[in-house]
RNA sequence: GCGCCCAUAGCUCAAAGGAUAGAGUGUUGGCCUGCGAAGCCGAAGAUCCAGGUUCGAUUCCUGGUGGGCGCACCA
């Protein structure tokens, strides 16, 4: 962990030297990985900030900087760089002792260091059991998957639950489609299309012509929850628990949620139905208030939403996170002043949207819908495409992104995925190691290695590289997202095959030398391996 | 009409307000008689427009333009 040790030394000094020329509260240095042409591995740009506080120039002020950062255990060289940057360039020592402990314990190198503990439950996918998964089910299930698998590793404790939404009015469409299906009659206008439902009618026990419709949507939410639970075991992804609406109903916490909120004043009757007043609530932002139980008497989706995420919390989970698709978005600012009503804070409920993928067959676009049954399930793509590619594909890109999803360029570029050019490198270095394992009979102890033998820039680069590592699973932390941790895979594995060309690792006649590569390579082989494994991708021995 | 999100290389995407804007893919020129050519080395190629804030803007603000999504006593 030298990056986050030195980070943490340099800081104290900057703030030290800040307090001493008499800046009351300094501005927290930030530190970054240097631009290729400068010959350094940390930037700090903090002399920048306080010229303006200080009111001189800012290289001058690096350059006082540089000479007390010097000091800095694991720190080689300190120097000022205008505009008014200090660089940091690692000791050879200090990254040798880092891949040390990388390779001693590689399941362990980042893990655990997060400062506080967090106690999160991520409740994610929560697709209605109406219909297969779609592909965009994928990307949320990615994400929440891991996200799941970093902030674990961070040492948080995380837990992953998938709502089911099987109460309320769609049970009984859904059952007049699929009767209509076992009837061999049309489907309803309003009702469900899609020929999944013709698959199911063709398994229907015989008891099935007796049949209410409420039973044939039971029915059918049952094999579609199974093929839910199919998909995402096929995809690499597993729930703690799956939550189903209908548990809220049937153990009350959806009236006793009611009451509580009435309790706390959050609540009341207008026009024969019960309103929460979410607009009351600052910060929330919603633009008007909500129904909780309609003038029929039924309660509307929210309520038993919020007596779900009051489960959460009552089950002893400190942080909620809900990932959503984009065309949710508007639900948020509504339960952020649920949230509120209960009495959490605002940093207790966290939504993450991530835009909608926009499926393309070559330049035309597919149109996705479940009810006219056109569109494309999240299994029809990882058979295509692959669940390693799958997952590569959609780790790599913020939730943000708006992403076009061509079904025949993913399954034309199926082998040019950059995924293998990850795997690629970890697949190589273990076929390094069968190589050794021959000509060295397996007499090797990586441990005896001489880092100080890696001193090639080829070398050196991988070294700074896995330094990195446990600060880019921090970012994926505080950047609620997995993509951070898929660029530097990406890097990482860009930086090996260079090394790979120029230094030969099996070298009979120079045992040393041999001896620290195959350090060098184990470390590389691990951290690919860790973070593949964080983004729920395998990392194949030969390919 | 109001709100949220987006616009970066031919394509798909990166880039805490920092230095010469990075990858992959595609195009193009080289490289396999030693550890895997699913690779390496080189070339060409980009911040939608107009203002503003800042020492510094792809990033923040305002206004355009173009796109996605949402505005229920549906779920």
């Amino acid at each position: 962990m030298i990056v986050e040790r030195v980070k943490k030394d340099a800081s104290e000094k900057v703030r030290a030297w800040a307090l001493e020329k008499g800046i009351a509260e300094p501005p927290i240095p930030t530190y970054s990985a240097c631009p290729a042409h400068v010959p350094a591995d940390l930037s700090v740009p903090w002399p920048m900030p306080a010229a303006k506080i200080l009111k001189r120039k800012p290289l001058e002020i690096a350059g006082e900087l540089a000479a007390v950062l010097q000091s800095v255990p694991g720190i080689e060289k300190a120097e000022p760089a205008p505009p008014g940057f200090v660089n940091l360039r690692l000791s050879q020592g200090a990254l040798v002792d880092n891949l040390k402990t990388a390779v001693a314990a590689p399941a362990g190198y980042g893990a655990g260091h997060a400062a506080k503990k967090r106690k999160v439950l991520i409740e994610y996918v929560s697709a209605n059991p109406t219909g297969p998964l779609h592909l965009a089910s994928g990307r949320a299930a990615t994400l929440g998957d891991s996200l799941i698998r970093i902030f674990s590793r961070l040492g948080h404790t995380m837990w992953a639950e998938y709502y089911v939404n099987d109460a309320g009015g769609r049970a009984e469409k859904l059952g007049l489609s699929l009767k209509a299906r076992y009837e061999g009659k049309d489907v309803p206008e309003d009702g469900y299309h899609g020929d999944y439902l013709k698959d199911v009618a063709a398994a229907l026990p015989a008891e099935a012509a007796s049949w209410t419709p409420e039973q044939f949507g039971r029915h059918a939410m049952k094999v579609l929850l199974e093929t839910h639970k199919r998909d995402m075991a096929g995809f690499g992804v597993t729930f703690d628990r799956w939550y189903l609406e209908s548990e809220l109903y049937a153990s009350k916490a959806v009236e006793k949620t009611l009451e509580f909120l009435r309790g706390r004043g959050m609540v009341y009757d207008k026009e024969g139905a019960v309103w929460l007043g979410t607009q009351a609530v600052e910060g929330a932002d919603d633009d008007k208030d909500r129904v909780l139980v309609k003038s029929t008497g039924t309660p509307t989706y929210f309520l038993p939403d919020i007596a779900y995420h009051k489960d959460k919390f009552d089950r002893g989970f400190t942080e909620l996170i809900d990932i959503w698709g984009a065309d949710h978005h508007g639900y948020v600012p509504r339960m952020k002043a649920a949230i509120a009503a209960m009495g959490k804070e605002p940093w207790q409920f966290h939504a993450i949207v991530h835009q909608l993928v926009h499926l393309f067959r070559g330049t035309e676009a597919v149109k996705m819908s479940k009810r006219a049954g056109s569109f494309v399930s999240l299994k029809e793509v990882i058979d295509e495409v692959g669940r390693d590619a799958c997952r590569f594909f959609f780790a790599l890109r913020t939730a943000n992104s708006h992403m076009n999803f061509d079904l025949e360029l993913a399954k034309k570029q199926s082998s040019e995925n950059p995924v293998f050019y990850v795997q690629y490198v970890h697949a190589r270095i273990c076929s390094i190691f069968r190589e050794a394992e021959k000509t060295l009979g397996g007499a090797f102890d990586l441990a005896k290695a001489d880092g100080s033998l890696l001193t090639a820039p080829e070398e050196r680069a991988l070294l700074v590289k896995l330094a990195w590592f446990p600060a880019t699973l921090e970012t994926c932390e505080t950047e609620l997202s997995p993509h951070p941790l898929g660029g530097y895979l990406m890097e990482l594995a860009g930086l090996y095959h260079p090394f790979y060309e120029k230094c030969r690792v099996l070298e009979p006649k120079d045992p040393a030398t041999t001896l620290a590569r195959l350090a060098l390579c184990a470390g590389v082989r691990d951290v690919i391996a860790q973070g593949l494994d964080l983004l729920g991708v395998s990392a194949p021995d030969k390919m």
